[in-house]
DNA sequence: TTGAAAGCGCTAACAC
DNA sequence: GTGTTAGCGCTTTCAA
């Protein structure tokens, strides 16, 4: 097998130097108009490839920008991700996407290989790493931005949003509605650092109305599933049949558990409620629509992407950018 | 800002030779323990990050698999491109991924950017692309592996279905239930070509069993959303109230298209019968469940992976490796 | 406008 | 076991 084409095959070609159809490669280079026609029609003759790897590595710029999610199928994330992307790609950057798996000694491992590759900039999901991790993202350098979570301690910038407030926002909702006796289904590991944040709220934002936080459903290590809605859905029905609403961690659980109570005859929102989050499209489609929390993930995306594009011209500053959250009520919470 | 601490650094602080220091990073290496000792903690004592892209440009060997799908925002895919990317991270490769927008010149443009940075194989999904990106892909002689499809012309090896086929198995799970007054929902675009690929082969489905395949909503570019599909079967209920079955192109459109029936009081599958397709995590939750067809999306990217990772052993004949996708028959189509 | 030389950080090959 | 040399493909710098 041949080895592909490089600078100088072109050049030899073309009758020019290296230099020259580097210069041709580019779009302001000072080549006259002749030899950039004899370079292009080289480069197309021989089927020629710009190399990015040696370019990078003579211009210290990989044009990487190292992204880390929890998990890729996941449309809150691969929303976040595709803007990112999208916005970044118009300035010639690519992202170097990797999952952690919701595990933190994971992200170790992947941040560690995504750095290999010298990216510009690492946006990370969440505020939750390991010591070794911080470490390695505070030495290497350059600009780190942590998303969906407004930590206590960051890295450098943040974009993002308090989980726990949102789940005051609902439990407003749900008491202002009369409802008191309310549930919530979700991890029963802290892995999910944001799911584990919201369960946090719902229990700070029910100690604050003097209501018993006591009725909840862990269903085991993150993502939980639609199918672990449902069934938390019917184990509530069972054991804590007087139960009057019921937050799940996540719209993909909310809707199983709506499943769970339109197989048994459970009506939403009468004898029933049901709240989701993350405003994922099934929960402006299914009956009853389902009332959620809309965290805007292009919104963050598109704003970690502002900010790395930005990063030449205000560097210094680290900036805390707050992404608010909005309450969707659906048909599955009672109306006033 | 300083430069990062290169091997050099490394070697000076640790006092012996750059080459002892690349030694001491592999595992095989011939170094002393002591040496090794040395380096480790110097290294450790810097901060050092090896730097992949000057050992690439050097071994000639980038490590990455570039990757295109229509959409990261999407389950079936998503599942692929995890089950690719688990397997290839276990052999020290890394995915690099991009999103077409089911666009063939946006594919074209992705690929270019893709192979700048010298992969050494590429994933394609689908079997349609531009005539220059095919070139490109020939020319860049490096293992191609079309997805999700069974091209007539493959570029290279291929890990697909028939997507026409899956159609000729729900027609006949259709009919067998005695509905031959069946209608397909999908985009009206060939954008979407594995989509479009369906819809001729429920066309041909139905052509050979006689039957009129005139019950064609249409519902624009892809992807074709939930909604999109409720409002299709909205149409459907008005403009052709007799129609007895609805296959969907997609799960999603498919779960629209039951919300839709659940609003209007139809009666799924006794008044209507509804199938989609992808076997997405929905159609085994909501009520009633989906009928649809699993095309095993993480033994496709497995597959995949079992390609690339044995291009060395077994470089040259082009496999066609056919992954069979299953009917799944959920409460959605009448029991026999 | 064009070219020659030097070097980005790493490693194969060949000394010792 | 360790060091020296050369060079991967590109671009900056400087000279013509």
């Amino acid at each position: 097998m041949p080895r592909p084409p490089t600078m100088k095959d072109v050049a030899r070609a073309a009758g020019v130097s290296v230099m020259t159809v580097s210069r041709a490669m580019k779009d302001g280079g000072s080549v006259s108009a002749e030899a950039r026609a004899r370079v292009g029609a080289a480069a197309r003759d021989l089927g020629y490839v710009f190399d990015a790897t040696a370019a990078n590595l003579r211009l210290q710029r990989t044009g990487f920008i190292a992204v880390t999610v929890p998990t890729l199928n996941n449309a809150n994330f691969a929303d976040m991700v595709g803007a990112l992307s999208r916005a970044l790609g118009a300035e010639g950057l690519q992202v170097l996407l990797g999952a952690t798996g919701y595990d933190v000694a994971q992200e170790e491992r992947l941040v560690g290989q995504l750095l290999r590759r010298r990216p510009e900039a690492v946006v990370l999901t969440g505020g939750s790493h390991t010591a070794h991790c911080r470490d390695m993202l505070a030495k290497a350098a350059i600009p780190v931005i942590e998303t969906w979570d407004l930590p206590d301690e960051p890295l450098g910038h943040v974009v993002g949003f308090s989980n726990a407030a949102t789940m005051e926002m609902m439990v407003q909702h749900l008491t202002s509605r009369g409802l008191h006796r309310i549930a919530f289904v979700g991890g029963d590991t802290n892995q999910d650092t944001r799911g584990a944040d919201r369960k946090r709220g719902f229990l700070a934002a029910m100690a604050r109305r003097g209501l018993a936080a006591d009725r909840l459903i862990g269903m085991g290590a993150p993502p939980i599933s639609m199918r672990q809605g449902a069934d938390a859905m019917a184990r509530l029905l069972v054991e804590m049949p007087d139960t009057q609403a019921v937050i799940c961690v996540s719209d993909l659980s909310a809707f199983g558990a709506l499943s769970a109570c339109a197989r048994a005859g459970v009506r939403v929102p009468d004898d029933m409620a049901v709240a989701g989050f993350g405003a994922y499209e099934i929960a402006s489609v299914c009956v009853p629509t389902l009332t959620t929390i809309d965290p805007f993930p292009s919104a963050i995306g598109a704003a970690a992407a502002r900010l790395i594009l930005a990063r030449d011209t205000m560097d210094q500053p680290f900036q805390r950018i707050e992404v608010t959250p909005r309450l969707v009520i659906g048909g599955s919470t009672p109306a006033r």
